[in-house]
DNA sequence: AGATTTACTTACCTGAAGGTAACTACTTAC
DNA sequence: GTAAGTAGTTACCTTCAGGTAAGTAAATCT
């Protein structure tokens, strides 16, 4: 550890809250990883899934390739298609989306829906 | 369900994602969260802890209040007191904090650290 | 009476996040 | 040749999250 920050503190725990933050943060990450997780898709199949913009789609599928959430695969196929896919990285948030999903339902249940 | 989305869809899941990332998104809240799972602590405690600025703190308490994530106990003893601490809702995030946690360590060791 | 501590609030400012609309480039279908 | 579908890009604009700095109010210490 670089900064001598040990395992289990607050201090440690609060490092780790903030890298996460930093990679998932945002209106359309979680969304994106959500609609591969399915899986593989082309660009305009993601647009119409989660209903995002092509500039803020292109933008964040950029950011989350240049994490290694992501990849991209051109087919110089038919038409020419794109392809996004999880990398092993993206599909290790299998547990962490869990765990956000189910709690977004118990939140849900418990306070949107009174 | 009000707008007939079935479970375990695409768009089940997205909802649930949006439901939970609305409460636990931005700088702060969870660090606040991460914060209070210690002990409960007092406004200047979480201030000096997570090196927050008054207004930012006061700004998130009150919509984690707001959102029964957490709750603010006076205590008009010594010097007047206000003690923070997490709600039974506040504490079902745990596992997802655990999860959450965990994963930004392993992000940091996959990529961060090369 | 003056200084310090606790818990905030208020006013102001800046940059990033996100949105809209229009345009590009390539291919295939008609 | 022209329309339609693929996968984007570019320019511009608006909003809001977050930051800084200073002020407030009540009590306690000295």
């Amino acid at each position: 550890m670089a900064k001598a920050i040990k395992k289990e503190t607050c201090q440690y725990r609060l490092m780790a809250g903030k890298d996460a933050m930093e990679v998932l943060q945002g209106k359309w990450r979680i969304p994106i990883i959500i609609s591969l997780t399915d899986e593989d898709k082309r660009f305009g199949e993601i647009q119409r899934e989660i209903g995002i913009s092509p500039k803020m789609l292109s933008q964040e599928l950029k950011a989350l390739e240049e994490n290694k959430i992501i990849s991209r695969t051109l087919y110089d196929s038919m038409p020419v298609t794109v392809e996004y896919s999880l990398t092993p990285l993206g599909r290790s948030t299998d547990k962490l989306l869990d765990e956000f999903l189910k709690w977004g339902i118990h939140f849900r249940n418990e306070i949107v829906g009174r």
